[in-house]
DNA sequence: CTAGGGTTAG
């Protein structure tokens, strides 16, 4: 006892005062552990135990059976039992029939079955009749067994905690506790199966203070080696965010089984801790336990985050080993592994192999594509990812399966990667005949949708209809706000947010920071950061001081943001350097920019962006041998040269604009730009020399980049080929550089058009001469 | 007769 930690010490532990009014004097636990013991013994004698692990196997899938079809075996069973000949029923006979009633999820089967139990004269049969408790409660009618449990000739633990666990299966944990309050008012004496019961209820009801008290009687009465409790208090621990005491639980239980393995797995994986659990499962294959189907989905799902193919390819062995190699969730969760990993050749093998799929497969491959666009190498595959996950989709519905609600959103994820405004407002007409729309995640998916299809106010319409939101949706709308330059209501979001009572994460101060930083509300932004600090103890990371010197960069206050670095003591990134340089750059500051030059390359620059920047800042000030140590740099960290590729979708058919390239799918193209660019120049718009590569001919040269940027090219395509009020959306796969920005925002003056850029670091939207990034501070 | 673990999403 001394050893333990003093939360859980039995004397230390406060007794919630409703607790000791129903237990005057001490509560009946003080025999639990005899009471368990026995009860355990004697259920070894019973015969029908033999079934139950049989049973407990497939009552998962209950739902999934059509509603009052019994087989043929159990109607002739219900009909024999009603004729005269029952004397000869034993009791025992009817267990194997409620159970298939049950596995049938017929709830007329049990009725006729209890009036026929009733007619035979069995209803003062205890076990039978706490068996009915729990068929009714296992077929969703708590009524009935309510009533059957009210009736029961005498009733023990065992009575008590089939009727705790039924409300819990029928999403009443509230009521198992107040049953449990019940029993113990009763005098009854719980058993380990009903405090696994009533921790678990505690764990959906997030009653933490409950289950410490439970935890501490526990403790006295040294039951947590138990491994009914003990794998109670561990899934309870992992639902509470805290791995430490979750695998405490695990650790302290005597005989660990295959669930106490699985449930440690997962609790690693749910609360971040991937590595700690992959450790866990090659320790359960060391003390030789077998992992079950659900353990290997588990730790699949581990690699999954993890990334970690090397390990999720020996686990592929093992489950063929093991003779699950066949099991469809086992497969969908390697193929999605498959997917997310980049294999996509296997993933595509195990779909075409396997014998039948589900709808998760579908989602799977769907979210797989979905994610792919983000690790996809250059942005061209990516889109080719976009349209594939779309093209998938497609023959999903024709296969007949109707989609879900994970489908939608990684359908909604798709198009925003896309930019296919038209796809995503499909989908969204879809989700809203379907229904799925009421779901949170869907509808917070719908937000970022259209918001990165550069369509603000469908988001905050879309925002406005949602009937419940998630810390995720509120952050959502607050960044949307923030990246459409939008401010006052960007932080009108985040007061509401706070007044209904949700608390904002790091993510959400972030999208705050940057709407201060646009409107350029110093004060605000101060105070705001402050708030983060004290008020949600919340400590700052780079993207919240990337916000702060954006900002004053943005004010041309480029010293008071080198100050900021010194007094905060931070060690700039890449990022925050990129920032300061362009910064320093367009404001003439040369000898600033080349002093935060030396210090950005003392960093392993990993963004291939950052080096462009460098060159292209070293070439238009005739620095020429840095421009050769940089591109030295670029050699010996074998960054590839990137190439500047646009793209635009008109009418459902993608056409791809390639730096400096001659193709451009239409005559005019060129001509419509020279024209602009001189219409353009009386404007304010000079074409700036930048280094730029030369892909064909195979060498670099300084150049003006004026109609030789590919979204140039890409806008003045989408001009020939639209017109009215039709937006122009174009992908970029790099970051816009100074020159084209300040040339789209004068064509969206000149042409009068909106036209929308998603490049590789944000969404810029040009509308009446001026870009909803508000001229951000980190163009190249 | 009573329990307990899992796939795909923002």
């Amino acid at each position: 006892m001394a050893s333990l930690p003093p939360l859980l010490a039995a004397n230390t532990v406060k007794l919630d005062p409703e607790f000791r009014k129903l237990s005057a004097p001490p509560l009946p636990f003080d025999k639990v552990s005899n009471f368990t013991f026995t009860q355990l013994q004697f259920h070894q004698n019973r015969t029908y135990i033999l079934y139950n692990s049989h049973f407990s196997g497939l009552q998962k899938n209950y739902s999934t059976k059509e509603p009052n079809s019994l087989s043929s075996e159990l109607k002739e069973a219900v009909s024999t039992a009603g004729q005269g000949n029952n004397r000869k029923l034993e009791s025992s006979n009817y267990f194997p029939i409620l159970q298939e009633c049950m596995l049938q999820n017929s709830v007329s089967g049990v009725e006729s079955i209890h009036s026929q139990i009733i007619k035979s004269g069995f209803v003062e049969d205890l076990f039978l009749m706490t068996f009915l408790v729990n068929v009714y409660a296992k077929c969703w009618d708590m009524g009935s067994a309510r009533k059957v449990f009210d009736n029961l000739p005498k009733r023990n633990a065992v009575a008590w905690t089939s009727l705790m666990s039924g409300y819990i299966y029928n999403s009443r944990p509230e009521l198992a506790i107040s049953i449990f309050k019940e029993m113990l008012e009763a005098g009854a004496y719980p058993t380990n199966y009903t405090l696994g019961v009533v921790l678990n209820a505690c764990t959906s009801l997030c009653d933490i203070n409950l289950a410490r008290q439970i935890h501490g009687y526990i403790v006295k009465y040294d039951l947590e080696h138990d491994s009914s409790i003990g794998n109670a208090l561990c899934s309870l621990y992992s639902n509470c965010r805290n791995l430490a005491m979750a695998i405490r639980a695990f650790e302290r239980i005597a005989e660990k089984d295959v669930i106490s393995w699985t449930a440690v797995v997962s609790a690693c994986g749910d609360n971040g801790n991937s590595a700690k659990g992959l450790d866990m499962f090659v320790k359960m294959l060391v003390v030789g336990a077998e992992p079950n189907e659900i353990t290997l989905t588990s730790v699949l799902s581990l690699c999954c985050t993890m990334q970690a193919l090397d390990a999720g390819s020996q686990v592929h062995s093992l489950i063929i080993k093991l003779g699950y190699g066949s099991d469809l969730r086992l497969t969908n969760s390697i193929m999605y592994l498959y997917l997310k990993s980049g294999c996509i050749a296997e993933a595509k093998k195990l779909f075409v192999g396997m014998s039948s799929v589900s709808l998760v497969t579908w989602n799977a491959m769907i979210a797989g594509y979905a994610e792919m666009i983000s690790l996809a190498e250059d942005a061209l595959s990516a889109y080719l990812c976009g349209i594939e996950a779309l093209q998938i989709f497609q023959q999903m519905n024709r296969s007949g399966l109707r989609p879900d609600l994970y489908t939608f959103s990684s359908l909604f994820s798709v198009c925003s990667s896309l930019v296919a405004l038209e796809q995503g407002e499909q989908v969204h007409a879809q989700t809203i005949k379907t229904g799925f729309l009421s779901d949170v995640i869907v509808a917070t998916a719908l937000v970022n949708m259209y918001n990165k299809c550069g369509s603000i106010n469908r988001a905050s319409k879309a925002f406005l209809e949602m009937s419940t939101r998630t810390l995720i949706s509120w952050t959502s709308m607050i960044t949307a706000f923030a990246q459409h330059g939008r401010s006052e209501q960007a932080l009108q979001v985040f007061e509401d947010m706070r007044r209904v009572g949700v608390k904002p994460n790091k993510i959400t101060f972030v999208g705050v920071l940057s709407a201060c930083s646009q409107a350029g509300m110093v004060d605000q932004a101060f105070a705001y950061y402050d708030m983060m600090k004290n008020e949600y103890r919340i400590s700052p990371v780079m993207d919240h001081y990337s916000c702060l010197i954006d900002m004053f960069v943005r004010l041309d206050r480029i010293d008071e943001a080198f100050d900021f670095i010194e007094k905060a003591n931070l060690a700039p990134n890449e990022f925050i350097w990129s920032i300061l340089i362009a910064g320093c750059r367009s404001q003439g500051k040369l000898e600033l920019a080349f002093h935060a030059a030396e210090q950005l390359l003392e960093l392993e620059l990993k963004d291939s962006e950052t080096y462009l920047l460098l060159l292209n800042m070293y070439v238009s000030a005739g620095r020429w041998k840095d421009v050769s140590r940089v591109r030295k740099m670029m050699r010996d960290a074998k960054v590839d040269r990137i190439v500047d590729w646009s793209w635009i979708t008109i009418r459902d058919k993608v056409y791809s604009f390639k730096f400096s390239s001659k193709r451009h799918h239409q005559d005019g193209v060129t001509e419509l730009l020279d024209d602009l660019i001189d219409r353009a120049k009386p404007l304010g718009y000079k074409a700036e020399v930048g280094l730029e590569i030369d892909d064909e001919l195979g060498k670099e040269e300084a150049t003006t980049s004026a109609a030789h940027h590919s979204e140039k090219m890409a806008v003045a395509f989408g001009l020939l080929n639209t017109s009215g009020e039709v937006q122009i959306r174009v992908t970029k796969n790099m970051g816009m550089c100074r020159d084209c920005h300040c040339f789209i925002k004068l064509v969206s003056l000149l042409t009068s058009r909106t036209i929308i850029i998603r490049d590789s670091k944000r969404l810029h939207k040009f509308h009446n001469g001026e870009c909803s990034c508000k001229d951000f501070g980190g163009l190249v």
